[in-house]
RNA sequence: UCCUGAGUAGCUCAGCUGGUUAGAGCAUCUGACUGUUAAUCAGAGGGUCGCUGGUUCGAGCCCAGCCUCAGGAGCCA
């Protein structure tokens, strides 16, 4: 293998006059003499100065936007204002070419919607490759930080036989023949002749089985694909996305916060740490974005302000019961400026209320506790009802400005009778779920997990706005290509 | 799935009250220049106006249906 030297690697030494061999792709090729050479270790273009008097007219001619090539040269202070060092090339070999009139990418600004028609190739621009960057910092932090406390990295199963927990529609998995499935006694397809002799489908969440391992190990997190065949169509929501779900045996919902805002603070924290040219980009290139809107729907912070702001205070903890009295009280509520005005205790919070705390009243990340337990999973704990007869759960959501639900967790109820009698009233089957049951049957303790929504938080760090830019290939409603 | 908006050149868009041969910038190509920084200057090529049907003497423009995209809502992570 010939030795071939990173552009960034390149870019933070300071010497001069040694010869290098850089490998890349053209981004722009000026004055037939200057090429801006890119290979995704870094943003920061490499110049690439031709001496076009001694180099063949037709290689030349080949030095177009999206060309591959491999150039030796040696390594020069440079003459020009835009970089400090830059590679005077002693030979250019062209790897693959690439037809500048065919090619979709051009040296000018692209829209991020033309890019998603073209994921294949928006790598290649600078927003796509720090934002795969910084996505790739992230996920390895996560498994940074659970490794540093001893968790354990469970790998739950993709394909799953129950669809039980509530959460959400599912895709189904089958091999029979999707024309003539073979059919029981009642007319319905029958899937004892399917490949697994049961229904199966897609996981929508590996909670469950993370709970299995908790119940032994003390301590497990998953991170892997969940899927959800919801018909959602927005700009937080994906069909497939990644999910870390964290559980863990002997805590309690407040453990359970600590750790999520630890883990939410130390991965930013590292990415800010590790990917500060990337963050610097996309920072700027939102701020420009952002000249474009009205005065009145720009943020107050930058993007890094606003990642730093994150580590620097608190999140705001209180109950459902505390949120519903401060927006029952806000003037935003009594001007009647929500579409959904708040009216009594019970029912969910709207996108525009969780907004309001998040983003108007607190302005800092917020987790909401004890909800309802109407409106909550079977499997949360129940809190003693209150002086007024109202049932809580010891649930968590963790809202973030722009993004809203980041985190979504519980305490779980580890009391079988409690749990049985929740089964009942939601109609949850329990024969199906005879395996989670007797995690409460055998050695049952209390015990607490979350989940996270990886790509969520990837536009959180990113400042993307679509989650469909944090994810290399999107899988939504309508859209599998790639 | 619902609400709103959009779909015109490779990209971003303009296109008046329905009127004759559909425009601009960028990109591309050709030439010039040769220490440029998304180079610059001159010239050229490039269109099934999302699809189907309708109204009309005449439709990019009006009407209906469908498709796709964007933003918001719901569902949630």
């Amino acid at each position: 293998m010939s030795q071939r030297t990173k552009i960034k690697a390149l870019l933070q030494t300071n010497e001069t006059g040694f010869e290098v061999t850089v490998k890349g792709w053209v981004r722009t090729f000026r004055n037939n003499q200057f090429i801006a050479l890119n290979d995704g270790s870094t943003n920061n273009n490499l110049q690439i100065v031709v001496d076009f008097e001694n180099t063949d007219p037709a290689t030349l001619k080949r030095l177009t936007t999206g060309a591959a090539i491999s150039v030796v040269g040696n390594v020069v202070p440079s003459l020009g204002k835009g970089q400090k060092v830059e590679v005077k090339a002693t030979s250019i070999e062209i790897l693959g070419d690439c037809d500048a009139e065919k090619y979709p990418l051009q040296p000018k600004k692209h829209s991020l919607e033309f890019l998603r028609d073209i994921a294949h190739l928006r790598f290649r621009t600078n927003t796509f490759s720090s934002v795969f960057r910084v996505r790739n910092s992230l996920s390895f932090a996560v498994h940074q930080f659970f490794q540093e406390r001893g968790f354990v990295y469970l790998h739950t199963p993709v394909i799953t036989a129950s669809d039980a927990e509530g959460a959400g529609e599912t895709f189904r998995v089958t091999t029979l023949d999707p024309v003539k499935p073979p059919l029981n006694e009642h007319g319905e397809v029958d899937f004892k002749q399917d490949f697994f002799g049961k229904a199966t489908n897609l996981t929508v969440s590996g909670q469950l089985e993370g709970e299995l391992g908790a119940m032994a190990l003390s301590d497990i997190y998953t991170f892997g694909p969940t899927f959800r065949a919801e018909n959602s169509n927005t700009t937080r929501h994906l069909a497939e996305f990644w999910m870390i779900e964290p559980e863990m045996a002997f805590y309690d919902l407040v453990d359970n916060m600590d750790l999520a805002e630890a883990l939410l603070k130390y991965v930013i924290s590292y990415a800010i740490a590790h990917n500060k040219e990337d963050i610097e980009f996309l920072t700027q290139r939102l701020l420009e974005e952002e000249k474009l809107k009205p005065q009145q729907d720009r943020s107050e912070l930058s993007l890094i302000d606003k990642l730093q702001f994150c580590l620097d205070n608190d999140f705001q903890r209180l109950t459902y019961t505390e949120a519903i009295d401060i927006l029952k009280e806000s003037s935003h509520n009594k001007k009647k400026k929500f579409q959904y005005l708040i009216e009594g205790w019970g029912t969910d919070l709207q996108s525009e209320h969780e907004r309001y705390l998040v983003e108007k009243h607190f302005k800092k990340p917020v987790i909401l506790t004890d909800y309802p337990a109407e409106i909550k999973a079977f499997y949360m704990r129940q809190n003693e009802p209150d002086a007024q007869g109202r049932k809580t759960v010891r649930a968590m959501d963790i809202l973030f400005p722009g993004i809203g639900e980041m985190v979504g967790g519980s305490q779980r109820e580890e009391r079988l009778d409690k749990l049985e009698q929740r089964m009942d009233e939601m109609g949850i089957p329990k024969d199906e779920l005879w395996w989670y049951l007797d995690t409460r049957r055998y050695g049952a303790c209390p015990h607490a997990g979350f989940g996270l929504g990886f790509e969520r938080l990837v536009q959180f760090v990113t400042g993307m706005g679509n989650i469909r830019d944090v994810i290399p290939f999107p899988r939504a409603p309508k859209t599998a290509e790639f």
